[in-house]
DNA sequence: ATCAAGTATAGAGTATACTCTACACTATAG
DNA sequence: CTATAGTGTAGAGTATACTCTATACTTGAT
């Protein structure tokens, strides 16, 4: 598919899409065959890597580090073990981040309490 | 308390102390008794303010909304019915987040089964 | 009295992540 | 064949959240 489809498969702009495939995040292949045009067509996969960005981006990991989990999900290009390690480092840092969450959520629920038991002044 | 004990109580910089004071986030008062100088004393509540700053960016929300959510929970200036419709919305997207954690560690746990199960090629 | 350290304001600079514009070329429908 | 809609690259502009610099005044120890 040509950047048009993929921007409409994914729900991403074309602008954003040419912004992560110069950064690296995902790549469109020029089709030789055709020597009249350099138009880059996408894949399934970089659909998926889409959904995986804009997921990842939404947990608060930067663009960067999105770079480097997908280059080890899809390429395989480093060693078996590394790419367990960073991805259960990845893990953690959700889990970290759940708890997070959850105290603060707490701390809300505890406000909205208070103000439905009356200990709030003005009405 | 002066600029530099509360940057040392909270664990943030004098450089962005002042640079939330100026969005509204916290504020110092001047004491008028003193008139050679005008320097800011920051009170307890000043660091609980901060910390509530550092875990709601934490968790994604924008310097906007938290500001918003202080004024809310400090000043008591709006109707306790919005208030606490504000804050049930917050609770609402902190859920909502949580989920989206859940769902992005699902996908690297079944990433890191197939790697500890041998789908994959290069060891 | 003086000098380092602390405080204040204002504004410039940086990093991240877009978002948009300009300009040139290509594809396709009428 | 031409209009318009789509594609490409390059670079400028924007928003958010800092981070730093310059300049000036104040405090407190020696």
């Amino acid at each position: 598919m040509l950047i048009n489809e993929l921007s409409k498969r994914a729900g991403v702009t074309i602008h954003t899409i040419r912004y992560y495939e110069n950064l690296g995040l995902i790549k469109g292949t020029v089709n030789e065959e055709i020597k009249t045009n350099n138009y880059k067509s996408y894949d399934d996969n970089t659909v998926e890597r889409l959904e995986i960005i804009l997921e990842a981006k939404e947990v608060g990991f930067t663009l960067a580090e999105i770079r480097t989990l997908l280059h080890n999900w899809f390429e395989n290009s480093n060693p078996k073990a590394e790419t367990l390690e960073l991805f259960k480092l990845k893990i953690q840092d959700i889990n970290h981040k759940i708890r997070q969450f959850k105290q603060i959520k707490k701390r809300l629920e505890k406000v909205c309490d208070e103000l439905e038991n009356g200990k709030c002044i003005n009405e």
